[in-house]
DNA sequence: TTGTAAGCGTTATCAC
DNA sequence: GTGATAACGCTTACAA
């Protein structure tokens, strides 16, 4: 780890290393790269060099003539937000297993910055792309590039593209299929921003597994508002004046959840015996902290970032794919669920 | 952006613009480049041959030459924590602006793994190194490498290096002063995990501010616990029941924060008539959905990350730098604090 | 003003 | 087994 003293600036190269050892360029190469056509005394004399000077070679250098940078970039839109980085984790995760790395731009939902961050991704010849939305609707195709590209989280509106995407409908039929299981009929929806297409196919999971065990949604729909603590705390204040026998309140997101708890509580109702509550996203800093803990969807976004990740390698290897894959979500049941009691 | 029809896999190259200019790779070079020794007409052309061919110049070649990478590594301890994502978009917002990018690895609180990711992105060739703590204490060097190093967040434990931190004191400070001049007097203190250095910190700032007002924590010292609502709904329910006449309870987190929110209104008492309360972080998605609103502290992690940015740039330059810098944090004023009524 | 040629640090293809 | 040598795509003296 130490700088070679005296050449404090530029690292050694392999023909440091080759004339340490005394040896040819090429067999230091082949020494370093484990190929068979050198003797071991002299693999181990070239080894020791390379160690003597610690010696890392030079990886730009190598793809210069591969052709392949070993790179790929990472295109978010919402490194503030939530949603992107347990996907970006899964995908370094993918990533640093083999010996690709990751470029990081944050385009911050501008597609301008988008096309900008993407040129000079290109110009660093990464062998592929991951584009990070940050909501999950259809996004516009970056159109043909010269390297692959994945749609994670916001698919790509052009099929023809390769997306991976979380299972929307799935959540809320996990949710649903949990409570019927603990047996409430009195089954009210409250979500997000009507303009999230992801709302409605939570609303409409639920609804048809709803509806399959003969249970009508309280109301005879969800209610629409904002992702936020606030719409919850009113949503939960609007079911419980209307329909006082409401035994469970499906939230389509973790934070709307904590408000209809907190309404829940303060109204005197007891969660989850007299109301059962669910979330969605399991954001941790929210459901674990939450009276009763908030059972909720996880949406496995880190698996979401893997498989983006690994079909992107796929196809930098040469197969290339196309569509949508779904990447199931999952319940997990805590405090805020149970049996209703007799 | 369309892939040149018949030649699928590789970019072109400058050689190709070269040939379809009819000039040789040097005048094609210089005419890109924007030197001053080409007549304006050859430039013309090469610049449209550029644009027919939609090339992108390989950076990796060119920094081959140059022996800089115009690549920095960040590392990062907290990808999915909620400190180092403010930190890597100031620094990757600083780095964007330039023509330099960011690869990133996250390291998981793994000094192995770390160790690793250093040693990939220095064969990378990275001009310099950020690397990001998961906690404001000290950590131990990376100790000399072949390029510039600076420790955000979490300082390096070697004075000789460079780092970048929060002012937690400073957070202390302002607090206290803020809950002074609205004229609180019985004042308490809630904080975390009494490991780490950051809690004492800005207990100690906040105290001595007190202190020099005539102003003593109530019960003499902070309460340390945990980094949990939990923790701050148990804490708030003692400090009122030995503290009847509190007005005032300065929390280490806006987590801490919200769950003495929790327990003061459940107990009856008003917000911030009453009792004042702040949080620290300013993290929005708690701070903004408390009720009320939570005072808190930022503390300007962007600016951070934008700073320890800019010093390994100026270090990258050949001005290195040493010692800890101090971001300072800011007050944000929201409804859980103001004037205690007459 | 333009072109030729050397070289950046590797790997791969050959001769030896 | 080993060592020249030619790439890879680009910049930059230097020559024309």
């Amino acid at each position: 780890m130490q700088t070679t003293p005296g050449n404090p600036r530029k690292p050694p190269t392999l023909a440091d290393v080759a004339k340490l050892a005394g040896v040819s360029l090429a067999t230091a190469s082949k020494s370093l790269n484990g190929r068979q056509q050198v003797k071991a005394e002299t693999r181990e004399r070239v080894l020791s060099a390379a160690e003597q000077l610690n010696f890392s070679p030079n990886v730009l250098a190598r793809h210069l003539l591969s052709g392949r940078s070993g790179t790929i970039g990472l295109v978010t839109h919402d490194l503030e937000g939530r949603f992107s980085i347990p996907t970006l984790m899964g995908a370094e995760d993918a990533a640093g297993t083999g010996k690709t790395s990751v470029l990081l731009c944050d385009a911050r939902g501008d597609a301008l910055r988008e096309q900008y961050h993407v040129q000079a991704l290109l110009g660093r010849r990464v062998d592929g792309l991951i584009v990070v939305g940050a909501r999950p609707d259809p996004r516009p195709s970056l159109g043909q590039l010269p390297v692959p590209v994945v749609y994670a989280y916001a698919p790509s509106q052009d099929p023809a593209d390769m997306s991976v995407v979380t299972d929307n409908l799935l959540g809320g039929r996990l949710v649903a299929e949990h409570l019927l299981t603990c047996g409430r009929t009195r089954v009210a929806i409250v979500t997000g921003d009507a303009g999230y297409g992801a709302a409605h196919d939570r609303v409409d999971g639920a609804s048809a597994v709803l509806a399959e065990a003969g249970v009508e949604v309280l109301g005879g729909q969800a209610l629409y508002g904002s992702w936020t603590e606030e719409w919850g705390r009113t949503a939960a204040g609007l079911l419980i004046s209307r329909f006082d026998d409401v035994d469970a309140i499906v939230c389509g997101s973790d934070q709307i959840a904590r408000g209809v708890l907190d309404t829940l509580r303060e109204s005197g109702r007891r969660v989850p015996e007299d109301v059962a509550v669910t979330g969605h996203d399991n954001w941790e800093i929210l459901a674990l902290n939450a009276r009763p803990q908030l059972t909720s969807i996880d949406m496995n976004l880190e698996e979401l970032g893997r498989r983006a990740a690994a079909l992107l390698f796929d196809a930098i290897e040469g197969n290339p794919h196309s569509g949508t894959e779904v990447i199931p979500s999952r319940l997990v049941p805590r405090g805020s669920t149970g049996p209703k009691p007799a």
